[in-house]
DNA sequence: GTGAAAGCGCTAACAA
DNA sequence: TTGTTAGCGCTTTCAC
């Protein structure tokens, strides 16, 4: 409401320079005792609060932190940006947020933005598992940067995400357990690095357990993928249990499945990926494993400070392990 | 990656001064034809670009809308960021996100940090019908201001939510034709406008209708609240009918119905609220009433940057009508 | 129509 | 330890 007050006025009141005032509020220069109570008194009186943008322009570094995700409207994407907006939040970093929508020409369009703004770093989810990287690496080095949950290449910039590898061997011989021979897989394409990882730590996850592939369909991690997949998988002889890519297409799977006449988990088992709120409360609830989206969160984020404050430590990848969280959708058989 | 180009390079390349350039970049000043064309030339090759934060410290604004939701997570405010960072992204707005986790002390520290960061303006979901007043009170006065979804107070800003009144009409009289005589409600509390809105226009609907309460459950717009009511009706005498007031407890109460042996909609009918993707996917697909997300968003938009341009037009408050999509929910039996 | 200069609020180099 | 001064990049009087 009132006026803002600045660090001028702060100075006045306290009789002393701007300068002084400054350093005394800042803490890191030698002001003496008794002139850094007196300003922090008045400064406190007054209700000072430093101006973000002068000191922005100042010193070229703004406190804030954009991300670019490809899906706010996916629920997996809605968590990690809430976990990192927290996470920021405590350390005293504002979120700008951006969406993709999955678009290179996006994507691109958003970095620029967020470098002209002089974010002091950016989160990013890259869309394209190779056509991102032109994007990433066009923007200005002082910039951080952090990888999450998809990357662009190991050696952009440090990335963390979900161990697929573990989440997969989990699924696969949790599936086993249920007495599974063959199964089918339905993820994304290659396009993101998730899409292409999942699809190949399945198959390492089949060899080592031993089952049979029946087929693959590769699409998008939404439920529309899924639905897809369903109708091609009802048209074919059933496997013993169907993988998802993702709870989104898990969800859509068993939706058509049930309408095409095959009953889960009766007809054939399904699992997800992802551990969303609604795969407890899905009819099934799903089998799944679950992202342990705060670490990713906040693993990033310790990262992307590292980097902010200047640390030049290799590139990290950071995977970290999914638990394993049984439902219904591959039990009451 | 190259030095960022300033205004005084361009200046001096152009041979003018950078006064000159200023004027000429901006239009909105009497240069010259051949003046404005020189600059705009030497500009375009040097790729030249305003420094956002100089323009803000001088201008005091910052072309950035900052919004504050209470759980980013919910899938329908997600839609909602989604829907709104679109539109502002056309209009030359960035979107800095925040989440008051329906917290009234939270909401109110990050309108302050909004304020000093000088957004132009600030869409909000109040967290609370009462309480959240006082905060956005607080808010200085050169900031504009739109609530959305929920309401602090008509009096205080523009709001453009959906129109409960129409929405619940929509339902109870489907219900009816259904062949439902008795329903329950399960909302959330008094503590969210939406929360007592939808309350209080389920009444109207049912004074309307002719149909008999037979109970009410009040809680949050989650699917716990959904998992807690289920239990609570399910010990008593079923309704013909549980109108939700949220597609999430929608699914929750559904879930845990089916648990308790209660079969939706063989047992009792459904319905939710919002019209999130899910409703479709779930099982049984959802009877519920559409957000217009989209209409919403874009009159926030239009509310908000109208007010950033200086609008002094009386307070708005604009309701939006829902449309009824019909599912298994209610079908099905 | 154009240029010189002030100044938004802040921090840091340089003096004292 | 403290004050003076410059300047971050921009827009906008105020002269010419």
């Amino acid at each position: 409401m009132s006026q803002p007050v600045t660090l001028h006025d702060v100075a006045a009141a306290a009789d002393v320079s701007v300068a002084t005032a400054s350093r005394a509020l800042s803490g890191k220069n030698r002001v003496s005792r008794e002139t850094v109570a007196k300003v922090q008194a008045v400064a406190a009186e007054l209700g000072y609060r430093v101006d973000p943008i002068a000191r922005a322009l100042r010193e070229g570094s703004t406190r804030i932190v954009g991300m670019i995700v490809p899906v706010i409207g996916n629920p997996y994407f809605a968590q990690l940006v809430d976990a990192a907006e927290e996470q920021l939040q405590q350390r005293g970093f504002e979120l700008l947020l951006a969406d993709s929508h999955g678009r290179i020409d996006e994507e691109l369009r958003r970095l620029t933005v967020f470098g002209e703004r002089k974010v002091d770093g950016i989160i990013i989810v890259p869309s394209d598992h190779t056509a991102s990287a032109g994007a990433l690496r066009s923007i200005r080095s002082n910039i951080a940067l952090v990888q999450i949950d998809r990357s662009a290449g190991a050696s952009l910039a440090d990335f963390v995400g979900v161990d697929n590898d573990v989440a997969m061997t989990l699924l696969l011989e949790h599936l086993q357990e249920r007495g599974a021979r063959s199964v089918a897989f339905v993820g994304a394409d290659d396009v993101t690095s998730s899409g292409l990882e999942r699809a190949e730590a399945f198959r390492r996850a089949l060899e080592r357990t031993g089952l049979t592939l029946v087929r693959q369909v590769r699409g998008q991690f939404d439920t529309e993928t899924g639905v897809a997949a369903a109708d091609e998988l009802a048209d074919g002889p059933l496997p013993d249990a169907i993988v998802a890519g993702s709870d989104l297409i898990a969800f859509g799977l068993i939706s058509r499945l049930r309408e095409r006449g095959v009953a889960v988990p009766d007809d054939v088992l399904v699992t997800g990926f992802d551990g969303t709120a609604l795969s407890q409360i899905f009819t099934p609830s799903l089998t799944t494993v679950v992202q342990p989206i705060e670490g990713i969160a906040a693993d990033a984020v310790s990262f992307l400070i590292g980097r902010i404050e200047g640390s030049a430590a290799p590139v990290r990848n950071s995977r970290i392990a999914p638990t394993l969280r049984v439902g219904e959708s591959t039990t009451t058989r």
